[in-house]
DNA sequence: AAGCCGGGGGA
DNA sequence: TCCCCAGGCTT
């Protein structure tokens, strides 16, 4: 008998083709951002994912160009004033430890000259740098498909096929394969873009719009819902966990 | 593997 | 007020 925790056939079919759908569906539906640019730089791809925890990405546009103006690389930001830093991060929030994580994360940055260990066992040291970070650092800096498994690709799988068992996203065997078998491949860094634009636009934590979904037709969510009679609202109040 | 932490903004 | 937002750190 297979580990529950296992990745079934089924499941990675269903994943090959969502992130195929939604690919297609951000084609037309994504969003712009400065940070997806060609022009952006290395520097500026690694430390957005940073300004972007726990804020909106909305949030982070507005004070992208005057960051990256006063911020331009790894040793500017390395030798920032905490004070002024967190004077340019206070539309974020949590401004005072985001200074403090960058300001580390610089420093170790432009020790190195920008560069980041191939392995992700040995981003574990840097500051700043957990598990979301670190996959962001092998898409962007290495090159490498890997998850930006964050609360909207977790929503995201966790309603089209099915929920995680542990509390924790980043503790979830199943979820973890999950994602990293969504984001595989040559196209990873569109599949990235693609779930966190529909989680944002379409699969919202509060009020996902179900009905305008391009996948709701092989969504587990939506047919429970559908199946169960229960109003949309209310289901969404609670993904139950197995 | 869970608990804790910590700020702005929208519903 | 409560909940959400491209999580990291400590235990």
């Amino acid at each position: 008998m297979p580990s529950p925790d296992a990745l079934t056939r089924s499941d990675k079919a269903k994943l090959t083709r969502l992130s195929r759908d939604l690919v297609a569906w951000a084609a037309n539906n994504g969003r712009l951002f400065p940070w997806r640019s060609n022009a952006a730089t290395t520097y500026q791809k690694i430390t957005v994912e940073v300004l972007l925890q726990r804020t909106t990405a909305t949030a982070v546009a507005g004070i992208y160009d005057d960051f990256f103006s006063r911020f331009p690389d790894w040793d500017a930001l390395a030798g920032a004033s905490p004070v002024e830093l967190e004077e340019f991060l206070r539309p974020l929030g949590l401004w005072r430890r985001r200074a403090a994580a960058l300001i580390g994360l610089a420093r170790y940055a432009a020790g190195t000259g920008g560069a980041f260990p191939s392995d992700a066992n040995d981003h574990i040291a840097i500051p700043a740098v957990g598990q979301y970070v670190s996959n962001a650092i092998l898409l962007f800096h290495h090159g490498r498909a890997a998850p930006l498994l964050d609360v909207n690709m977790a929503r995201v799988i966790e309603r089209a096929v099915r929920p995680r068992r542990l509390a924790d996203i980043r503790h979830d065997p199943w979820l973890q394969a999950a994602a990293k078998w969504f984001a595989r491949g040559a196209t990873s860094v569109e599949v990235n873009w693609a779930v966190l634009d529909f989680a944002a636009l379409v699969c919202k934590a509060r009020r996902p719009v179900c009905e305008a979904c391009p996948v709701n037709a092989y969504c587990a969510f939506f047919q429970r819902a559908k199946s169960s009679g229960v109003p949309l609202a209310t289901l969404v109040a609670t993904i139950e966990r197995r």
